[in-house]
DNA sequence: TCGTGCTTCAAACGTATGTTTCAAACAGAC
DNA sequence: GTCTGTTTGAAACATACGTTTGAAGCACGA
């Protein structure tokens, strides 16, 4: 038992639950009782639920931003002076993401319908912590996103970034529900992969788009700055 | 104060609070006490915290699936026999959620912002009640979607169809928060519609991207069907 | 062998929740 | 005015939560 995996024990059981259910619908006990291990174990080891929380967090990020920032590295010197185009840059996020070391085959699911919590339920002082601890490699990707993409205004951009996080974290937070409902319905069998493989061309079409209507078809005045 | 008012007032406060905090993070006694009304109120008009959460959809949803059902009408009437393209089918949505009648100026954005949460936290009971309740404005959605892409493999357009919600449902589920960074950034006002202004194209344009990649720029083999 | 520091354990703490109770207040019909 | 059914009110209920406590268990160097 070496030194105690007490505290990998509730940090795979907490990541877990998290992702099922949402933060505050996951109860300390459900938690411990997952990970075989006492309900004060929580208190001692993390301090309390939101630490805990961090801690969750923290243990899939710290990895995947060091990750992320060599492939940035290695994209940005393939390309020399000219800055790398959308689709690079998306291609390296999500390269990244996928060829992380996952803890089990759900890995990357798990984590990434945590990312959707993260942002969908108003939980202030996660939203902290993940301010503080990873804004760099965050405003880089974002730096890149404004280099590939100087057509659009600021607000455009700013917008249609919104649109492809959200599509991204919601798609990837239910994969695998969606997964089972296809496989349901057509029988076909998907991958994290090929969802990505799907998810990017779409994002980069939707980024890309031309065209931000002045009116509606239907002739409602839609003022756009 | 005729036939009470206290179930509106509930509905109302309810409304609000869950929009800003979650489902399971507010409490009942913040409802009752932000509408100025007994505690045991609620369980005596609506029975149970659930069935509350279900009555504040169904005050917005059941006005709003008619409309939209009427739109429907209207746009395949005029498009006579060929189906109606995908734009127009966006746009016959989000014209229909502008459009409702709102009991005040934050009225879209509240109910924009608990359709996300509905997606996203996990309560079972709500997405029971939904799918029993407003499934067939669902369905003839989709089936205008598939009318609209016929371009698409049927698996495409499932996971295109998946990406156009989780934008949307996401945006809209922190428009508020998204609305406030961009008005600190650049000062720039925002309002719902312009919003919808912006997500149509950009998920026309990515439900209609021409490729779907078969290898990733990588070199990672990424196969699909 | 003993003692020390870290870890586990069962139990309890205080607080907050959704729900129930039952009496008081009220409205409208007769 | 009185009766009847509906609505409100203050208080309590049982339960669940996050956290704390203090004793027991353990590993390991002296």
């Amino acid at each position: 038992m070496a030194q105690s995996d007490t505290v990998d024990r509730i940090l795979d059981a907490a990541e877990e639950l998290f992702a099922e259910r949402g933060f505050s619908e996951t109860s300390l006990r459900m938690i411990t009782s997952k990970a075989k291990v006492n309900l004060a174990a929580v208190n001692y080891h993390f301090g309390s639920k939101n630490a805990l929380i961090h801690a969750v967090f923290a243990r899939f990020l710290t990895p995947f931003s060091a990750i992320l920032e060599k492939a940035f590295d290695e994209l940005e010197e393939r390309c020399g002076d000219q800055p790398p185009t959308l689709n690079q840059t998306l291609w390296a996020l999500t390269e990244s993401a996928v060829r992380m070391p996952q803890r089990n085959e759900k890995g990357i699911s798990i984590f990434m319908r945590l990312l959707g919590l993260a942002y969908t339920q108003s939980q202030g002082h996660l939203r902290k912590f993940l301010e503080q601890e990873y804004s760099e490699p965050f405003s880089r990707f974002m730096r890149l996103l404004k280099a590939a993409t100087p057509q659009l205004s600021a607000v455009d951009r700013y917008w249609r970034i919104q649109f492809m996080l959200g599509a991204t974290a919601f798609t990837m937070s239910s994969s695998d529900a969606l997964r089972d409902i296809l496989q349901n319905k057509t029988g076909v069998e998907t991958s994290v992969q090929e969802i990505a493989a799907r998810l990017v061309p779409f994002l980069a079409a939707g980024m890309q788009a031309e065209d931000t209507l002045l009116v509606s078809p239907a002739g409602s005045k839609v003022p756009v700055a």
